[in-house]
DNA sequence: AAAAAAT
């Protein structure tokens, strides 16, 4: 049988393997590392799970070791579709770069440049990055791709999926063309074949495990649900506690980031251990749920699609789907969050009415009809619960609230996330979070009932005359124009507005 | 009916 030892990876690297505790390599690790040591290209066609970024990571190590990076040129570059993955792949340039004394800079969005613009000013040996903030360090000509050695394009067709082929085509043209390339996809659509005709010499291909089939191990139960958000959840918890003997972790997923981020604040209110996981929570925020739900100090994280794929989240034993994925490949990337490795999982999906054209193209794709579930939820002792979403009102219990006006008193509350933040940093309690009454809110002019919520800068900046409230009780406020509607006045003029600034454009 | 990513 293969074993690490035979793929010809230098021992620095064999010893952080073996310290890892692994022996024995995947398949895709061990078709690709051999060739990828040779310096050919690598045309892997491979699914989130079978190892594929040790096929990468180990014999990039194994190549830097000769060399050094000089300032602004790093020597290779990964990319990646999400920010979550790039952080992923850094960490195991930490683990199994450990006998190395290589500078590794990850360049994501939503993060100060500050830190990202020190490592590169180093010498970077790795860069693993986003596209969006890549390309805006290469503007601002902080950047040089002439000395990548070693390109890695990693979950190819996710990143077609989210539009960023053409910053990958990009990119590409900025790195001599001498460089090796390391390709990866899941799938191979005819964009990305295109892709690698463009941008891989001869690669060697390496193809494991087919898509879109769901682990045997993986016990698929569909939940009959109304249509109302409120009994969805309701019916969510009862399903979480039906299932609480062999709940260890879970995650949720919603199709939306708005119900990811109320299916979070009701979870907590019923005070099941919950974090949240969307693309528009801050990066903080984002990052402390992910490493607490990692760790176990979350049992239940609720997710958009951010967390679908790709992320290495080891053992979830459920799945519950809030919502049917409109995307039946969706589904298979949920589901494949629990079952791995041959261990057991559940995953449930909560239909309504709506979504049975949805569920259709599902089980066509994965070649099964999904059975229902058969318990009964009704009978459950907690079952049946308000949801805060009913209110008390004429006639009214198990109503819904009635909707209400989009800006209508929502003064009180906090943006999303700051909320996400808050959780996040109780079950850290390793963040400081300003109190509430600090938050600064600024009605614009034209909508006295619009609240706008500053921006992290835009909060500091605020933050000394929001100290001295007596000396501006209330200003300007009622002939303040925001620019873009965006509920912002002008920054940093004080008391003295040009006149200019005022005006309504938007006539 | 969506999400992801630069600001």
């Amino acid at each position: 049988m293969t074993t690490f030892a035979d793929l010809g990876l230098s021992p620095k690297v064999l010893d952080a393997v073996e310290a890892a505790g692994y022996t024995i390599p995947t398949p895709i690790q061990a078709g690709a590392i051999p060739h990828a040591l040779q310096r050919k290209d690598v045309l892997g066609i491979a699914q989130t799970g079978t190892g594929k970024t040790a096929s990468f990571v180990l014999p990039m190590l194994t190549l830097l070791e000769q060399g050094r990076a000089r300032a602004r040129m790093p020597r290779t570059l990964i990319l990646e579709p999400t920010r979550e993955l790039a952080a992923q792949v850094e960490e195991n340039f930490v683990k199994y770069g450990k006998n190395h004394r290589l500078n590794v800079a990850l360049l994501i969005g939503g993060v100060s440049f500050d830190d990202q613009l020190r490592k590169l000013e180093r010498g970077a040996d790795v860069l693993i990055a986003t596209p969006g903030r890549l390309l805006d360090h290469f503007e601002r000509g902080k950047l040089l791709l002439s000395a990548v050695d070693i390109l890695v394009i990693d979950e190819a067709d996710r990143m077609l999926d989210m539009g960023f082929i053409p910053d990958i085509e990009r990119i590409c043209k900025l790195i001599p063309f001498t460089r090796q390339t390391l390709f990866f996809s899941a799938t191979m659509p005819p964009e990305i074949t295109k892709l690698t005709e463009q941008f891989l010499h001869s690669p060697v291909r390496i193809e494991v495990a087919k898509a879109a089939t769901t682990a045997k191990t993986v016990e698929q139960k569909l939940v009959k649900s109304g249509k109302k958000d409120w009994e969805k959840r309701a019916i969510l918890r009862d399903l979480i506690r039906a299932e609480a003997d062999g709940l260890k972790n879970a995650i949720i997923f919603c199709n939306r980031k708005k119900d990811v981020s109320e299916l979070f604040r009701s979870l907590v209110k019923h005070e099941f251990d919950a974090g949240a996981l969307h693309g528009d929570m801050d990066q903080r925020a984002r990052t402390t749920m992910l490493a607490n739900f990692k760790d176990n100090k979350l049992k239940i994280l609720v997710a958009s699609d951010v967390a679908a794929r790709g992320l290495d989240i080891p053992d979830v034993s459920h799945v519950f789907n809030f919502d049917v994925p409109i995307h039946s490949e969706d589904y298979v990337h949920r589901i494949g969050r629990t079952g791995r490795a041959g261990r057991s999982g559940k995953a449930f999906t909560l239909v309504t009415q709506a979504d049975v054209k949805y569920l259709a193209s599902i089980e066509k794709l994965i070649g099964e009809d999904i059975v229902w579930y058969d318990g009964d939820l009704s009978t459950l002792p907690v079952s049946n619960e308000p949801d805060e979403a009913p209110r008390r009102g004429r006639g009214g219990r198990d109503k819904p609230a009635p909707k209400r006006r989009r800006n209508e008193g929502r003064e009180r509350e906090r943006p999303q996330s700051e909320i996400d933040i808050i959780a996040a940093a109780e079950k850290a309690k390793d963040i400081e979070v300003e109190p509430l009454d600090d938050q600064p809110v600024i009605r614009t002019a034209d909508k006295p009932n619009k609240v706008a919520i500053k921006t992290e800068n835009e909060q500091r900046r605020a933050r000394p005359a929001a100290a001295r409230p007596e000396q501006r009780p209330e200003p300007r406020r009622d002939h303040r124009r925001d620019r873009d509607d965006m509920g912002t006045a002008p920054i940093g003029f004080g008391d003295e507005i040009p006149a200019f600034m005022l005006i309504d454009t938007k006539i």
